[in-house]
DNA sequence: GCAAGGTC
């Protein structure tokens, strides 16, 4: 049999490839169950079956639709199956595929293309009419000659990359629907309010909390700003060349000095800066300028899928931002020139040369996203006429020269202090002038020289304050998952969307709701990598080792699951507590100090081994932590954050100091005493069951490293490995009476201990005294915070 | 009524 069937995997896309393999000469056919489009060159006939993304859709057999917790075990060992969810694309699969000798996959080349392909294969191999040749065309640009090219080269399918996909579709379902079915049975939040979990949604809203929590704890600190106004055709402004005073009269002293003093310059530097031009589009850019005139991001994607179906732009999801030279930009801007931004391609026009700027990222998918025709008057809704212009735009503007400003900077002396004086002007917009998105205002500095006398007045001491995080909006939500490689370009907008729909988050800047605190909080009352972007990371390494061959998808997915039956175990085991503590239930309890912000109370709840610490103000601190202890009050505030610091006090244990939010680094940092020798997690102090403390791994149920710990004196991280056994050591004792050991019982360093006793202090007073650790994390933290000048 | 990933 001679005839080949190519599966491309959206209409687009098998369009341009029949147009292009064909010379223009395709036909496209259609009927009620078929789609395809058919050609000829010399010697053969063509097929080609157009997708829409995946044709089949995992899921559990009927028998496991209902939710009940008695099933979630059955659930998780029970195999997927396969719904085919594009019926015309089946049909016209099995139908085509019997009169062909070859088949080529010419799908997105990508995991999940590669994947899209073996299942257009499954569904033909399960017909059993076709025997015959299997390829794949690797093409980077729907262009002519890429489109050739890879037909004329054809390569192997790769089974191990399209297998890799299949691991993660499967492991996110498993730990998905089980989670969600769990946290949603176990509060009885079934129907439309149910709670849902999953790898990519769950840390994404895990941010969200966490920065909301820093927010709340945040404590402003002041600092004060000597500054003067210098004159010189008008007036330019100087700040007092030291690091900022965080004592007040120490800038009184100062302004003292300077009052009523002109200035002398003792430096004075004068330059032409570039102002570079943005890159090319890609999905999550073209997602945060557009969320920057007002548009959200799903609201964006939607109109940038519409724009380009109509044939006005390039394919919107791609993470590429470097134009292929296949592509004629000239051309676009030719377009472009008979439309209302006829001026601003007359401009780019008018250059000798074209140089179009490059991102940092260049993918073979898709190109950059770029206006590919002029839409007719009418034609677009107001909000697509304003992403339209946005898009060609931002095209343009990677077109056209980059602008210039001069920049001038001059250190001036008063009263024996220096102030830094600056300004900026632009010389020439170059590009801003197409793209007014972005601006850059001018500041006035004059010119100087070197020993000039400059008149001064408005000598003043300007009061700051430190500022805490800003809440994430959609632009910087969506560039941080991309950071974190959370979700893809594709999905971002919808995961975010989701959150939003299921009333877990709020507002732009998003807040969490209650609801959305109280789910983290929930999930973070068992160990699991559910809440943090980590799952993500490590589902990407063992990806990556199936498509290379070195493991399995199989044992992949199997470990996967058996990691989640332990999971559900200690999720079954403290139910009662997860659901109150999601529920938010209200129990009184005692009081713990008095909230910094509002004075109000702030209870100690105890709900079973969680204690849940709850200002009397709504909406302000309310925390949960897993505690098995009796808490009493201290009186003191947190180092880190400003919280109420309070007192667990276990029988047989020396009391300890814990921070009210869970995730202060005061909590945390003590917790973490080293680098797990077996698998490189953190070794953290934990309570056992039978309420004696030990070291675990952080990476348990997965690592099960442990080390006993003696039950009496405060604990300190040493921050180094046993040079025997790698453990992490510990100082152990009470303030500054402690001994440096390794926590490994059968270390041959301990086998020695008894026998040198003399010695081994001699080595503890040298350490005691660099065992600095825990001071450094309240230091970084307060340099983190955010210096902004009034006025 | 479950996930995340394709695409429309």
């Amino acid at each position: 049999m001679s005839g080949t069937l190519i599966i491309s995997e959206k209409a687009d896309a098998g369009r341009r490839i029949a147009y292009f393999l064909s010379d223009g000469k395709s036909k496209q056919k259609r009927s009620k169950n078929l789609n395809y489009i058919e050609f000829e060159d010399s010697k053969d006939g063509f097929y080609l079956v157009p997708l829409s993304g995946h044709i089949v859709e995992i899921d559990f057999p009927p028998k496991l639709k209902d939710w009940k917790l008695e099933t979630l075990n059955t659930l998780v060992e029970s195999e997927v199956i396969h719904n085919v969810k594009n019926k015309t694309a089946y049909e016209s699969l099995r139908s085509l595929s019997e009169n062909v000798g070859k088949i080529i996959i010419a799908t997105d080349y990508d995991r999940e293309g590669e994947l899209i392909g073996t299942e257009a294969l499954d569904i033909i191999k399960k017909s059993g009419k076709f025997r015959g040749d299997i390829k794949r065309a690797k093409f980077s640009a729907l262009t002519g000659k890429e489109i050739r090219d890879a037909f004329s080269n054809v390569i192997d399918v790769d089974y191990n990359l399209s297998s890799s996909a299949e691991a993660r579709e499967e492991i996110d379902l498993y730990w998905g629907a089980a989670l969600t079915r769990f946290f949603s049975l176990a509060t009885n939040r079934l129907g439309k309010n149910f709670l849902s979990i999953g790898r990519v949604q769950t840390p994404t809203l895990g941010l969200i909390v966490k920065r909301e929590r820093e927010i709340q704890s945040f404590v402003p600190e002041k600092f004060w700003e000597v500054k003067i106004d210098y004159v010189k055709d008008d007036i330019f402004t100087g700040l007092l060349k030291e690091d900022r005073l965080n004592d007040q009269s120490k800038a009184q002293k100062i302004l003292d000095m300077i009052l009523g003093k002109d200035g002398k310059v003792l430096s004075f530097r004068k330059e032409m800066e570039r102002i570079y031009k943005p890159s090319p589009f890609n999905t999550t850019e073209f997602m945060r300028e557009a969320s920057k005139i007002g548009v959200m991001p799903s609201r964006a994607m939607k109109i940038a899928e519409s724009l380009y179906v109509r044939g006005l732009i390039s394919y919107p999801r791609t993470d590429n931002t470097v134009y292929q030279r296949s592509i004629n930009l000239k051309s676009i801007v030719e377009k472009l020139k008979k439309s209302f931004l006829e001026k601003e391609a007359s401009m780019v026009l008018s250059q000798e040369r074209i140089l179009p700027s490059r991102g940092k990222m260049e993918t073979t998918d898709h190109p950059p996203i770029y206006p590919t025709e002029v839409p007719k008057q009418g034609m677009l809704k107001k909000d697509e006429e304003k992403v339209y212009e946005l898009i060609a735009r931002r095209f343009l503007s990677t077109l056209y020269k980059e602008g210039t400003r001069e920049a001038r900077h001059a250190d001036i002396e008063t009263g024996g202090y220096t102030f830094e004086t600056s300004g900026s002007k632009v010389v020439d917009p170059g590009w801003l002038e197409i793209y007014p998105y972005r601006k850059i205002r001018d500041v006035f500095h004059p010119d100087l020289e070197v020993g000039e006398i400059v008149k001064a007045e408005n000598w003043r001491v300007e009061e700051g304050e430190t500022k805490p995080p800003n809440r994430y909006d959609m632009a910087s939500l969506i560039k941080q998952m991309e950071n974190l490689n959370l979700g893809t370009k594709s999905t971002r907008h919808d995961i975010i969307e989701k959150l939003q729909n299921r009333g877990f988050i709020e507002g732009n800047p998003v807040r969490p709701t209650p609801l959305g605190f109280s789910l983290i909080d929930g999930i973070m009352l068992v160990d699991s990598k559910i809440s943090e972007p980590d799952m993500t990371a490590e589902l990407e390494n063992m990806m990556t080792k199936i498509a290379s061959g070195e493991v399995t998808e199989k044992s992949v997915v199997e470990s996967s699951k058996q990691m989640l039956l332990r999971v559900l175990d200690e999720l079954e085991k403290n139910k009662d507590l997860i659901a109150k503590s999601v529920r938010g239930a209200l129990e009184t309890g005692a009081e713990v100090g008095k909230c910094r912000i509002h004075g109000t109370p702030i209870q100690a709840i105890k709900i079973k081994d969680t204690i849940r610490f709850k200002c009397d103000t709504d909406g302000c601190v309310d925390y949960y932590q897993k505690i098995r202890g009796l808490i009493k009050p201290t009186e003191e505030n947190c180092e880190v954050c400003g919280n109420i610091i309070v007192q667990v006090i276990r029988r047989g244990q020396t009391p300890e100091k814990i921070c009210i939010n869970p995730l202060c680094e005061y909590n945390t940092s003590k917790k973490d005493v080293g680098i797990c020798p077996k698998d490189g997690g953190h070794m953290l102090i934990r309570q056992s069951r039978y309420g004696k403390r030990f070291l675990g791994c952080s990476n348990f149920p997965k690592c099960t490293q442990t080390y006993a710990l003696p039950q009496k004196g405060e604990i300190k991280v040493v921050g180094k490995a046993c040079e025997s056994c790698k453990a992490p050591l510990i100082l152990v004792g009470f303030g500054e009476n402690n001994r440096e050991l390794c926590p490994n019982l059968s270390c041959e360093t301990n086998a020695n201990r008894k026998a040198s006793k003399t010695t081994e202090k001699k080595v503890v007073r040298k350490s005691a005294s660099k065992s600095k650790t825990s001071k450094t994390s309240a230091s970084k933290t307060k340099s983190r915070k955010k210096v902004k000048s009034v006025g």
